[in-house]
DNA sequence: CCCAATTTGTTCGTATGTATC
DNA sequence: AGATACATACGAACAAATTGG
């Protein structure tokens, strides 16, 4: 296939990121390809991600580093046929974020403390509506996307990123915020605030305990509401 | 984007895998795009895995269940620019391999026990040569992405294998199997020996505690190696 | 502000390849 | 073997976007 034999001559040059691919005018000669079919073949390492191109003069193909939402994004079609339940996400959750939290106790400015704060701010208040429910929900989820992204490897990060925002996705399209389950969310918070204590302190150990303690919470939490929408759409 | 438009319209029609789009000249009629647009569309689909084509009378798009292997490649090109260490990829293997040797002890049939024995098999006797010390390396390796397969949680089997896979390539590409290191390496096969006894006694604390120690006799093994890599090249 | 040059984007007509009946 | 149904490929013309004068 011809996308694989410009991939091929893209890596064989040594191109990086920003470096300009020859225009399709010269890809047809170098490739003996009618235009059609060079077309064809830099959409498909733009669908990859690998490329981007531009039109106008300056324009062209170019190598592209890829965003981590992209390769979210192409990742989740995998899973579109495989059906994840909460359980299988969380096994991971429950192996890879009391790491995280271990591994940043100690590491982290202030600033991204703050950061982490600001988050947390977000969802004092008790939520009154379901839809004020929701948002707080997905919040807190991106209060552990935003811990693991500073963590400073970007396999962690990305793995720890695509599962809460597939999480996310589950929560919303199966609507797991509603009704609301003030107690056992109330103890979540808790356990965030003991998080941030924890990894201001540089008290690893802590901040693992306390990772698995939340995630457990967590799990707990989902699971109930997820009987409780079986158990509305069953009655 | 046109292709955006068809993927929407194939999950509105609720389409399985297997199940085949329109032709061509209807895809153009309804989309109301020329050949050419409708064409790079579905190659942009079939660059995502998400479709298939074939030609000739039945032939046609057909939705697709995206292989592992092809998700595996997709997520490569995502860290192609983004290095992994040794040290990022083993504090995920370290997180996650332990929590999958737990949950499978005790769940195993005896055909799959013997699966992973013959893999064992494939590296019994010491490697003479690099090339054979290179394909023990490998081996090894596909003990781990065979285990991962067995658990019934398809992310945690993806990511391991995604992982394995990727360790396979580096130790490939960086030559991390040459001199051997009998000492270590020899440890190394104790521990899956242990570990597949428990899982076939069905203790899960001891196939955890097992896989903790073989995760850190593999990383210690894997940095030796690559200290050892450098110092030869900078010397 | 407009014009011209450059480069990708789209279309149409036609021809070829491929697999099934 | 031949007809049919489909994707694949080519080429030439035209359209749209972007940049610089």
């Amino acid at each position: 296939m011809v996308a694989e034999a410009i991939k091929a001559w893209v890596m064989e040059q040594g191109l990086k990121s920003g470096d300009r691919l020859p225009g399709e005018a010269e890809l047809i000669e170098r490739f003996g390809m009618s235009k059609g079919t060079i077309r064809e073949a830099t959409r498909i390492l733009e669908a990859q991600g690998l490329v981007r191109t531009r039109s106008g003069p300056g324009g062209g193909t170019f190598v592209h580093e890829m965003s981590p939402d992209r390769a979210r994004a192409l990742l989740s079609s995998y899973f579109y046929f495989r059906d994840l339940s909460l359980a299988d996400i969380y096994q991971v959750r429950r192996a890879l974020e009391p790491e995280v939290a271990a591994s940043l106790a100690g590491k982290l400015s202030e600033s991204q403390l703050q950061q982490l704060e600001d988050i947390m701010a977000g969802y004092n208040a008790p939520a009154r509506t379901a839809e004020e429910e929701r948002e707080q929900h997905i919040a807190s989820l991106s209060f552990h996307a935003t811990l693991a992204e500073m963590s400073d490897n970007p396999l962690l990060s990305f793995i720890i990123a695509f599962v809460t925002r597939t999480l996310s996705d589950l929560t919303v399209y199966r609507k797991l915020y509603d009704p609301p389950n003030h107690a056992l969310w109330a103890e979540g918070k808790t356990y965030q605030g003991d998080l941030l204590r924890a990894l201001r302190a540089g008290d690893s150990d802590a901040a693992r305990t306390t990772m698995v303690a939340h995630m457990q919470t967590a799990q707990a939490l989902m699971e109930a509401q997820e009987a409780e929408v079986v158990l509305r759409l069953t009655v």
